[in-house]
DNA sequence: AAGAATTTTCGACTCTCAGTCGAAAATTTC
DNA sequence: GAAATTTTCGACTGAGAGTCGAAAATTCTT
């Protein structure tokens, strides 16, 4: 038998598989433990309850995520190129978002409002030190930072998490970044190959 | 006994006032038919699921919502009195939003990002047309008007659905207002008033 | 008005699923 | 190597969604 952390890893490995793949609400603990091949009690030796494994698995991956952003963050890089890679970094990765497609749409409402919570939660104040630094430098102009970033991710969650967007919804995407951070036109045109 | 249609809006009306209160993940259908008197069977002879009761609930609540709005829209009233007009009675009614405050807090994600969707879905092309005619008066200027005003909407139910939201909130949101909508600074002011 | 057809209601039953618990097995400590 | 601790086991409970066939009420026919 497996030692105490690295049980609760593996668990959490399968769990975050199987709520990508069917989705939280189609993913019973049965299912996880049959996968995994323990015994019910095993489960919840580990966990206190299914929603908490949820919050875990979520966590895991926007540590993941955060990581690579937080390295750009320090980087010495022009303004622009930051932007563009902490939202990369930010992004949900080929496996998160190609998985069957399956991911994100049906009714996975839960697991998917729990991600873009989290994930502006702690997307907000790296992006906002970015911003800072945009205005030293005179790219961006502009005051209540945070609010303005956090809207800004809170409308581009709405747009790009379930793929249904136009090349409108883009443009004026982009018209929205340069208007609320008082950007000059034409300079954040960058992000539309962000969102490809 | 009841004739058909008297019996499901009765049930309607059940629900509705128990999702409200209770939340509709914490109101099971026994709660349900408990309250109204009537057994099980009674309940799926006019639902096929309990998500379905909580569309139709979801559809009767937009549905009201929509009335008063439709009206305002085809008065003949200044641009900013018809947007104060249909936002304020597109907002939850005292009665939704204070029995109890237990609404849309703590786990009914479910309900809440239902009646947000749908709430977008209809109020966009409502605005939009509003937009429109204040663009023929001066009022505002810009292109891609849905686009614009689903962003609004979508930024104004992240800060106001749950009642988070700063002094700062409001002012960066007026100002996305004028910002996003083209109107001339200080002309939004006024939507203070109706966040109160 | 009586029977036939239709609509509405009933409630016991099934199935799935989250979570519990006491005891067994493995592991660590002394 | 015995006692203490950690980890695992799986049968069991309880809750809740949804099914179904049959009874009761209502409406239709003639």
């Amino acid at each position: 038998m497996k030692k105490g952390e690295k049980r609760k890893q593996e668990l959490l490995q399968i769990a975050y598989k199987m709520f990508l793949i069917r989705g939280y609400e189609n993913t019973s603990v049965d299912d996880i433990i049959e996968e995994a091949g323990i015994a019910k009690g095993t489960y919840y030796y580990y966990f206190k309850s299914k929603e908490q494994t949820l919050e875990e698995v979520i966590g895991m991956m926007i540590e993941q995520e955060t990581e690579a952003a937080k390295q750009i963050l320090e980087a010495d890089l022009p303004v622009p190129q930051k932007i563009a890679g902490i939202i990369s970094s930010l992004r949900p990765t080929r496996e998160e978002s190609s998985i069957e497609g399956a991911l994100m749409q049906p009714e996975n409402i839960i697991m998917h409002d729990k991600i873009r919570r989290k994930l502006v939660e702690t997307a907000v104040p790296l992006l906002s030190k970015v911003v800072e630094q945009g205005i030293s430098d005179g790219t961006f102009s502009c005051s209540n930072i945070p609010q303005r970033v956090r809207m800004l991710l809170v409308i581009s969650s709405d747009l790009f998490d379930e793929g249904r967007y136009t090349e409108e919804d883009i443009i004026v995407f982009i018209d929205a970044i340069e208007k609320l951070l008082g950007a000059k036109p034409g300079t954040m045109e960058f992000v539309r190959d962000l969102i490809q």
